[in-house]
DNA sequence: CGGTTTTGACCAGCGC
DNA sequence: GCGCTGGTCAAAACCG
């Protein structure tokens, strides 16, 4: 609720045009400097191969952890973090060629609050309509941004 | 019937 | 060397 700058909002989906590929993507990388207690940081095989990730995370205030961003999401499993009582879910584009990572974390202090960890970019058109998740891009406050 | 979901187990990396 | 956490995959169950 700080004095976020609207300007400086970046939205990969937003900005995930059909014909509109993204220029350059150098602010990959950024490691996640976890707080302590060796958070793991373990690269998967296929990110490792290709070093080049989009990791984009916002956090939204919502009842339901799903939220529609116009993309199918297929759940690949669930698991508990310590720093957080509540279960983490793993979620994954369906699209085919498309391996959009998508994880959704519920805050231990609020649990009205809900992050959302996008992970790669699209390579295809939504499906659905953006406007319904349009309106969840001007609650929502950008956690962290690589 | 298809697609998706759910739980468990396994693996990998890092820490100490 | 062992333990811990986090992450992914697998099979089965369930829903529309």
């Amino acid at each position: 609720m700080e004095g976020y700058d609207n300007g400086s909002l970046y939205a990969p989906f937003l900005s995930l045009k059909p014909h509109q590929n993204l220029p350059k993507s150098e602010f990959s990388q950024g490691e996640e400097g976890a707080s302590k207690g060796g958070e793991g940081s373990s690269r998967s095989l296929e990110l490792k191969k290709k070093g080049k990730k989009q990791r984009f995370a916002f956090q939204t205030r919502s009842q339901v952890d799903i939220l529609d961003d116009g993309y199918r999401w297929r759940k690949y499993g669930q698991k508990a973090v310590k720093n957080n009582k509540f279960p983490r879910s793993y979620y994954r584009c369906t699209y085919a060629g498309c391996n959009v990572k998508k994880q959704v974390q519920r805050l231990t202090a609020d649990q009205e609050v809900v992050v959302t960890t996008y992970e790669g970019v699209h390579s295809h058109p939504i499906e659905k309509s953006t406007e319904n998740f349009e309106h969840i891009l001007t609650q929502m406050q950008i956690y962290s941004s690589f």
